[in-house]
RNA sequence: CGCGGAGUGGAGCAGUUCGGUAGCUCGUCGGGCUCAUAACCCGAAGGUCGUAGGUUCAAAUCCUGCCUCCGCAA
C-alpha cells in the first residue's frame, strides 16, 4: 500500500521505522515544524523528520492542516495518493477532508487501552493513577478526539517501579507491532471495527508543571506513582536544604513511621514520610545544576 | 547572541571570595580483628585541578579564548 505518515515525537519513530522496513511505500511524511529548543534556542527538527530525511522521504511541516493551508495540503496528499494515512502522536487535528481522503481512511495508534485515557498524556496518567496495565490501540479516525472505532488492541502490565519513560519506549515498540497487524488485516479484510463505549472513557490531559511539586500529604503509594508517572518529564520535585531536587525514581519503603508527612525518615537512603505514615525512598535524583544520579552517589557529596 | 550552573584521583563533593604543601565521604588494593560480614581497626596506590594562553616570585584559586556537560525555558 501507499502510505502517508503523520507523527512528531520519539513515540512515532518505531512505527515509522516499521513502515519504512515493510513492503509498504511511505510516499510522504507530515510532522510539526522545527521548533526552537534547548539552550540557545536552537531550531530543532522533530525526531520523525530526522528519520524521514535519512530515507529520502518527502517531509512536510505545515503549521496547520486547517484554514488557508487546506488547499495546498490536499494537493500534496493527492500527489502522494495514499491508500491509508497513518497517524501517531502528530499533534494536530485532521480536518474532515483529510480524514475522508484515503481509500482506507486514517488510522491512529494511541498509547492506551481505549476508551480509557484519550488525550495527550495517556502513558503518564496511567502510571500516575496506579493502573496495573495499559496498552496500545489502533483505531479508525473520526472527527472527535481519540473517539474512532477501535481496530487492534494490545495490553501490557505496568511494572511496580516502572517510569513513564520506560513504559513510553515499550509502548512505542508495541505501537509499531499493532500498526503492522492493523495494516495486514486491513488488506485482507479481517478487521472488525469496534465502537468505543463513551460512558467508559476517561481523559488524559497534557502534563503541566503544576503536577511536579510532591505532595507528601498523599498516601505513599500515590506519591510513588506520581514520581514514576512524571519521570523523566516534567519530573516530580521537592526541596532539600533549600535546593530544588528532581526525583526520577522511587520505591515504596513498606515501613510506617510515626513522623509528620514530608519529613525525612531516613537520611541514609532519602526516605520521606507520606500522608499515610508510610515511607517513599528516592532512588534516583538530580539537584539544581547537577546531573542525574543514584541517591547513594548524591548523598556522598551532599550531606543532609 | 534567551537566562543560569558545572568541569578537582574510579564515584559524589569541598577548596576559588582574601593566590602560598591537594582535602572530605565512598570505592579499589594489602593487612588486622571476627564464627562471620556490606561492620570495625591499620596501611597503600591513584590527581597534568576540562583545555590553551596571560598576570605573578608563586595559580585549582585572578584575566582571556576554546571544548564538554547540566538546570530553566520550550
Amino acid at each position: 500500500m501507499r502510505i502517508v505518515f503523520m507523527g512528531t515525537p520519539e513515540f512515532a519513530v518505531p512505527p515509522l521505522q516499521m513502515l519504512i522496513d515493510s513492503r509498504h511505500e511511505v510516499t510522504a511524511v507530515f510532522t510539526q515544524p522545527d521548533k526552537p529548543k534547548n539552550r540557545g534556542h536552537k531550531l530543532t527538527p522533530p525526531p520523525v523528520k530526522e528519520l524521514a530525511v535519512t530515507h529520502d522521504i518527502p517531509v512536510y511541516q505545515p503549521v496547520s492542516l486547517r484554514g488557508d493551508q487546506l488547499g495546498s495540503i490536499m494537493e500534496i496528499l493527492d500527489k502522494a495518493s495514499p491508500d491509508v494515512i497513518v497517524v501517531a502522536a502528530y499533534g494536530q487535528i485532521l480536518p474532515k477532508e483529510v480524514l475522508d481522503m484515503p481509500r482506507f481512511g486514517c488510522i491512529n495508534i494511541h498509547s492506551s487501552l481505549l476508551p480509557k485515557y484519550r488525550g495527550a498524556g495517556p502513558i503518564q496518567w496511567a502510571v500516575i493513577n496506579g493502573e496495573k496495565e495499559t496498552g496500545v490501540t489502533s483505531m479508525l479516525m473520526a472527527e472527535g478526539l481519540d473517539t474512532g472505532d477501535m481496530l487492534v488492541k494490545r495490553s501490557t502490565p505496568i511494572g511496580e517501579n516502572e517510569t513513564a519513560d520506560e513504559l513510553h519506549d515499550r509502548l512505542a515498540v508495541m505501537g509499531a507491532e499493532v500498526l503492522s497487524e492493523t495494516l495486514d488485516r486491513l488488506e485482507n479484510g479481517t478487521l472488525v471495527p469496534e465502537k468505543q463505549d463513551d460512558s467508559l472513557s476517561t481523559y488524559a490531559p497534557k502534563l503541566t508543571k503544576e503536577l511536579c511539586p510532591i505532595d507528601f500529604s498523599l498516601p505513599a503509594r500515590q506519591v510513588h506513582n506520581r514520581i514514576c508517572g512524571l519521570s523523566s518529564w516534567p519530573c516530580a520535585t521537592t526541596e532539600i536544604n533549600g535546593r530544588r531536587l528532581k526525583v526520577f525514581r522511587s520505591q515504596l519503603k513498606g515501613k510506617k513511621y510515626d513522623l509528620p508527612a514530608g519529613t525525612i525518615a531516613d537520611k541514609t537512603d532519602l526516605t520521606f514520610v507520606c500522608g499515610d505514615g508510610y515511607g517513599v525512598t528516592f532512588t534516583e535524583v538530580q539537584a539544581d545544576s547537577g546531573k542525574r544520579m543514584k541517591t547513594a552517589d548524591f548523598l556522598r557529596g551532599n550531606h543532609i
